[in-house]
DNA sequence: ATCTAAGCGAGACGGTACGTCACGTCTTGGG
DNA sequence: CCCAAGACGTGACGTACCGTCTCGCTTAGAT
């Protein structure tokens, strides 16, 4: 509540550098894949020093995933309306639309390969998979209040009930990753709730 | 047209160098992580020359997976008594300790990092999850067979609500996996069948 | 005596990436001065990974001497007629001539800036500094043996008379360097003896 | 029409900067060498913005060399006694003393590498070597005007008869640069003359 | 018993990216 | 207008691996 605000002696950082360094990032991504997106790349395209990109982030890695966080696509949002396990199912399916992208595979990636203990690994991970997920659990809660699914559910569990499916077969790709398959799913995990 | 075993001329490739090979990437990955199986250390540890391991593989990936899957640790029997669905659970317990392990993790991480595409690849993928799985796939048709389980039952998408969420909450971390997770699991995917 | 010389096993050391190396720096040095000579830019300059350069050499400057002694332009001769002392006095008087063009400034400042304890330092001090001074020697044992020098000179202290102002007044430039200063020198430090 | 001390608007240069920057100069020399003495060294060391050097002197070596100048130690007094070429003898050899030092080779190698042209590298050359140079010369004078040295003596060219040499075995380290040197250096260039 | 073709170890090759350092410039708020 | 602080773009540093190559040396079937 204090109005001091410490403001640190010095020239403050480049919004510009940031946001230039994520651009490159994402642009990187879409062209060469993940393997593109290298400090020096970054450097080159977005016209920064890579010193400045180390006083941001430890490696490309955290790079690529702030990017993505910041420039995740919206989940599209779905018709609002019948019953709320039908929306769950289009909510399922929304999901599987966005990680079969190369930039949902590649944050899935991103995922697997990081620390898994770093801040930003930790953020990218609640923000990726978490986001997506509130909004699976807010119409789950829905379907609970509306005596839909039964009171007892355990909704951490059924959150990873589906996902943790998508994210397998999109990264071992042993099967395909489609809007049946989200139907399949979901009437697997919900319907005899 | 004989049967004659077209033998090549020259000297044949050496199983000693393979075996030395292969188990210096097992060693490398005890001792240091995914990141210290490079084809340089791989060739020092073996005593082999770089040469060589490009012969039989294209990069240390396609090693390492090949190593995982020669020296795939037993997947422990479980018990063969009592109700079948008691044995799945039993195995699914099991194979949350064995992806629990560096070893496992390892693993998971090869299959998200790879290409995908390739024969390497796919082997290790069919080899590392499907051995497991048909196994417990054998439980669930047992289980079939005894009436424990509805006869309509998608054995695929069952498989895939099972090692999904381990495969998911090993990589992301962002849950604990453990042998009650195992439980909790098992609980609702096969209870209410 | 043996007739092992035995030979290392694996590729051979490439003496074209060996000249090719000492080329470029010599190029570099010509058209940009010392400054110019960086590892970055000989290996470019050399079509050459850095790493090889590495490998033979510790820094850039060890490369540029190296370079320097290869590429050391000779002596040109001079006239073996007359009075030992006025060949002496013409030596000077080429030397100086050497000394006097940026490939001599630069020798003379890389030996200065040099750590002096270094293999390559030494060689290059002996090399580019003895080489010339072994020629003015013998001159001195020829005028010696002539009677035009007094039997007791110290050889050593005289090289040094000849050389240090030399090499002196080329790094401070407080005092012209030309063929004047050559006559002079040789008076002063040969006429009395 | 005012004399006025035509004072510059704005805040005066801080002289304190100034002598931080000096020190710090001198501080980084003898602790770590030539090497060590960086512009962003200094700056920390001497708690001052860059910038604010860069007001002052153009490069790291500029700051040493004015630093060097303003810390030179003072050329031990001889005594005043004796025939004067046993007074220059003395002086030789104290100057030897001051070159042997890390400071004094430090200063050799600065003059060595510097631009030779610019005003701070002309200054640092008068004042570090013609000073003590002036003070050889006052002797060289007084003997010539005891008629210990004949009249026709070029003193620039005996300056650099005794200081070139020192200067060489400094840089070059071939040989010792002890007192005997000192010695023998004398006889040499002033016994005939 | 030789010949010959391929595999072997070793290790140098041209590269690419790494993460760090210092450069010299700039942009802040404060004196 | 100078000051400290420190971020900026730049570019060289020295290192680690990459995947390829060139050596001299096996090894073993074909001659």
């Amino acid at each position: 509540m204090s109005e001091s605000a410490k403001r640190k002696p010095g020239r403050p950082r480049s919004e510009e550098a940031r946001r230039n360094i994520l651009a490159a990032a994402i642009d990187l991504l879409e062209q060469g894949g993940l393997a593109a997106v290298t400090m020096e790349a970054i450097a080159k395209q977005a016209q920064v020093g890579k010193p400045t990109i180390y006083r941001y982030w430890p490696n490309a890695q955290a790079v690529m995933m702030t990017a993505l966080m910041e420039a995740q696509p919206e989940i599209p949002d779905i018709e609002k309306k019948g019953p709320t396990l039908d929306q769950l199912r289009r909510h399922v399916k929304a999901i599987i639309a966005i990680f079969a992208t190369r930039r949902g595979r590649s944050a899935a990636m991103l995922i697997a390969a990081a620390d898994a203990n770093t801040e930003v690994s930790k953020a990218f991970r609640n923000h990726v998979i978490l986001k997506s997920r509130s909004d699976g659990k807010a119409l789950l809660d829905q379907a609970l209040k509306n005596g839909e699914l039964p009171a007892t559910l355990d909704t951490d569990l059924i959150a990873d009930l589906l996902y943790g499916p998508i994210f397998f077969r999109m990264l071992l790709g042993h099967q395909p990753l489609d809007p049946r398959f989200g139907d399949a799913l979901a009437d697997q995990v919900l319907a005899a709730q």
